[in-house]
DNA sequence: CGCCGCATTAATGCATTCATTATTGTGCAC
DNA sequence: GTGCACAATAATGAATGCATTAATGCGGCG
């Protein structure tokens, strides 16, 4: 019944043993990647429960810290929590991912603006310039996961640039609840290239220094990309993404 | 030593004793409803420590739900823990609120531009004009207390009024990081007559269906709300609020 | 044959215990 | 008198124990 081997269980004989090079971070905090890291590469799709005490075995931890992980996901939108059947995965609607990219769209937008008033470093421009160009050369070898994932990186590197904690954090939030459906809705939708265009025109006009174009430019792509998504979700009927 | 007596800690010789009418939440929510009140009341000023064994205390519970609370709190940025100090209320410096109030003028005013697009019903749009109504009453009687708590109201209400739970969730969580600033800056700033007004004419950009118009008035709004109330924590330089 | 009530089981919420480790305080060397 | 080594202390992170209670399954009744 014990979770964990007895050897396993003393970690005090030598502080950093040579096959275990990182064991900074608390047990909770493992928990908390280790399952989001389960929810978000699908392992577990939407819709999927897992007990305190399956997770518990499965990270080879007591209930404890995988608790505390749980507690932290409910708050990050990505699970609930059920009295007596565990966490649960949430799934992600058409609805959802409507108020997931009204949100985005002002956030981010309020991001190209504030970065566009601000100015930016040469440095700071090519962050924001190297992911357009992956985008780019993934359609060109039609590498849909490059694309998505350099897309992503495009993204949070704008917000980033406005250097609010904040709005970093909400961001990147959102980011996490919609990717499942982000992912399943890659290989349907139409092929991205206006949002390449799109991007090029915002950074151009983040470089120009015109902090209501870039945001206007921002707000456009976006909306049209929730548009196109929310539209395409609807189609398929879909309600456990 | 025992946090709480024998006769306390059997809750099951009757489910609900007549003195105690209400105790449906677990210990984890109350204790973090009541750690959360301490901190918006002012009892636990900016940078107070609080021990989880002290709060458990306080709170007549053991650790663990405690423990609980203080990591929701952290997660949504009123309080940070540090491994022997227990958490620490996050004091809010000025460069915070102006990162909070871009975020807000970003998220409300997308709210006000769905809800003017989408239209309201009569009640609805009563709502929102109760909170001016009391506002107005409130700066004529010169109960900043209550035109503050109006506001409030009128702010969450246009939020609330968009139907996105996650907008509205976040909203909510920055009003209350702002929560103690705005106090302390309640009796420092101007009189906020503008603000009635400001209020006014975006309502009624909402009841005439005016999207960009609303979104805009109340852009403006919360933009020289900021500036205003950033500027003036500036001069004060205070950096634990 | 289907439904209701009760015993059984299992999952949870919380308390408690335990080991680890940062922090504090003390005494000694300088 | 000052600073450091080291012991004592305290707080935490995690595991475990325990009581409560929802879910499940079963037997009897309609």
């Amino acid at each position: 019944m014990s979770q964990i081997s007895k050897a396993e269980r003393s970690p005090s004989l030598r502080p950093d043993a040579p096959g275990k090079p990182a064991d900074r971070s608390s047990q909770a905090d493992q928990a908390y990647v280790q399952l989001k890291q389960l929810i978000l590469d699908g392992t577990l799709p939407a819709g999927a429960q897992m007990l305190e005490l399956e997770a518990a075995a499965r990270l080879n931890m007591s209930r404890t810290p995988v608790r505390e992980a749980m507690v932290r996901l409910r708050q990050e939108g990505i699970v609930e929590i059920r009295p007596r059947h565990g966490m649960r995965v949430l799934p992600i609607s058409a609805d959802d991912m409507r108020d997931i990219y009204e949100i985005m769209t002002a956030l981010e937008g309020a991001a190209a603006e504030a970065v566009a008033q601000r100015g930016l470093s040469n440095r700071q421009i090519s962050a924001l310039q190297a992911p357009v160009r992956d985008m780019d050369k993934a359609l060109e070898q039609e590498d849909l996961q490059a694309w998505a994932a350099a897309d992503e990186r495009f993204h949070l590197t704008l917000v980033e640039l406005s250097g609010n904690q904040r709005l970093i954090q909400m961001v990147a939030q959102l980011w996490d609840q919609a990717h499942r459906a982000r992912l399943l809705t890659l290989r349907l939708r139409p092929t991205p290239t206006d949002s390449n265009r799109e991007h090029e025109a915002m950074v151009q006009a983040i470089i120009d220094g015109k902090p209501q174009e870039a945001r206007a430019i921002h707000e456009e792509h976006r909306r049209r990309a929730g548009k196109m998504l929310v539209e395409l979700l609807e189609r398929l009927g879909l309600t456990q993404i």
